[in-house]
DNA sequence: TTGGCGATTTGCGCTGGCGCAAACTCATGA
DNA sequence: TCATGAGTTTGCGCCAGCGCAAATCGCCAA
């Protein structure tokens, strides 16, 4: 742990009011993984003895349905939680998190919760507040499933995925990781087909450019029109 | 508050852990209130000032949109804490609170639950498990959303709405306030429309019995087939 | 360089469920 | 008792988006 670049640490939002001693305290008794792409970080109803805080890569959580459906919840990018089960009063996880590329986390056993929640109020109130946004960005999806059309869930997913993992190149806004047609139908509940249809329609109107498990957002401006409905279709 | 019934709001699993003592300085901190039919009980965008335990009655929380749309979040009942934003780290409540009946609830200012988290720990972890089981009703939704179809998703609400809010009756199951086809269209991103053609749909089958703001499930175990997705439509 | 496979694109037909509108039915208050 | 209005039912037409299937593309390995 101790090569660990603790300064980077120190700045993530989950350990903001945290003494540095405290912060010792607490990643000392972490230890320090490397999950490979494609490989599960946790999953689905397995025993949750751990959690985890992403320090490098990306995360695709997924919910797995028993008719064989599965629907992203969500993507982690780096400085997040996961797999806080315990400090939520559940003993198994909820879901199968899987690197999307090579990912580098800290896991800690999950019987240290209590301890910490006791310990380091600061990092227990970062830890629920975060808790809160997933609640909000839950409802959110809930909200945009039941009133949008695909067209704009798909722009509002896009627009997500620019906010968290976006990289700048002199094309546009590049999504940092390998993403399939599918796994953006599974984030918004539709077909591979109709996401490749709508991409292949904005990438006719230049608002995107996209290919092989790649998409790059060229006009976002254009695709916020899009997401809160407010686009003249052509 | 000395006039409440200690014994009973002892029995809810919020307090389970609770020493005597603890509860009654909790308890004690708390105001108690009469909400009438239709009337607030928080609001969207409004400061936190609060938050409350519900002892009794319906409150349907509902967020709408800035398209002017309006979706039904969760119904909570009595037991049930709500309008907890401050332990979610955030200043203002996410939705409307609205007695769906006469209510009555306990309220203690918002900035008590720091106090309240340190010093009542088994109350704090229960409020998180809460919290818990909120996420994963609202990652349940999602998903729902995502892959049944309109008539499995209004008979899964239906089947929630039993269990939280049912009441025997000789007739069957009674979901015991007042909901409109539209309330329950609400709950399920569709329209009073579809709603009101599947419930005849289902009258006519023997499943239900409604009528003006008034449903009661006859047979459940037939509907959990139509919600899972295993039934031959007629 | 050549296969082979996974990802993507695209065409086509069909249908679930929405939008609109009109009729109907109670419950309530005057 | 009757008028009123909210809640509900029902008919009809339409279309967004799914399901299926086939063709194409591009990356990787041999």
């Amino acid at each position: 742990m101790a090569s660990l670049d603790r300064s980077l640490i120190a700045g993530l939002s989950v350990f903001e009011g945290v003494a540095a001693a405290d912060l010792d305290r607490i990643v000392g008794q972490a230890r320090s993984l490397r999950i490979a792409k494609d490989q599960p970080v946790f999953e689905q109803e397995q025993e949750a003895h751990s959690f985890f805080l992403l320090l490098d890569g990306h995360v695709r959580v997924v919910k797995s349905t028993p008719d064989g459906h599965e629907v992203t919840v969500r993507y982690i990018s780096p400085g997040e939680l996961m797999g806080i089960a315990h400090a939520l009063g559940r003993t198994t996880y909820p879901a199968n998190a899987i690197a999307a590329v090579d990912c580098v986390v800290l896991a800690w056993a999950s019987h240290l919760w209590p301890t910490f929640a006791a310990n380091f109020p600061s990092f227990s109130a970062n830890t629920y507040k975060a808790v809160g946004s997933r609640l909000q960005d839950a409802h959110t999806r809930v909200i945009e499933m039941a009133t949008e059309q695909v067209e704009q869930r798909v722009a509002h997913a896009m627009l997500k995925l620019v906010k968290q993992a976006g990289r700048k190149t002199e094309e546009g806004i590049l999504i940092d990781f390998p993403i399939s047609r599918q796994d953006i139908a599974e984030m918004t509940g539709t077909t591979l087909h109709t996401v490749s249809r709508l991409l292949s329609a904005w990438e006719d109107q230049g608002l995107v450019k996209s290919g092989r498990q790649r998409v790059t957002v060229v006009e976002p401006h254009r695709l916020l029109l899009i997401a809160e409905g407010r686009a003249e279709k052509s």
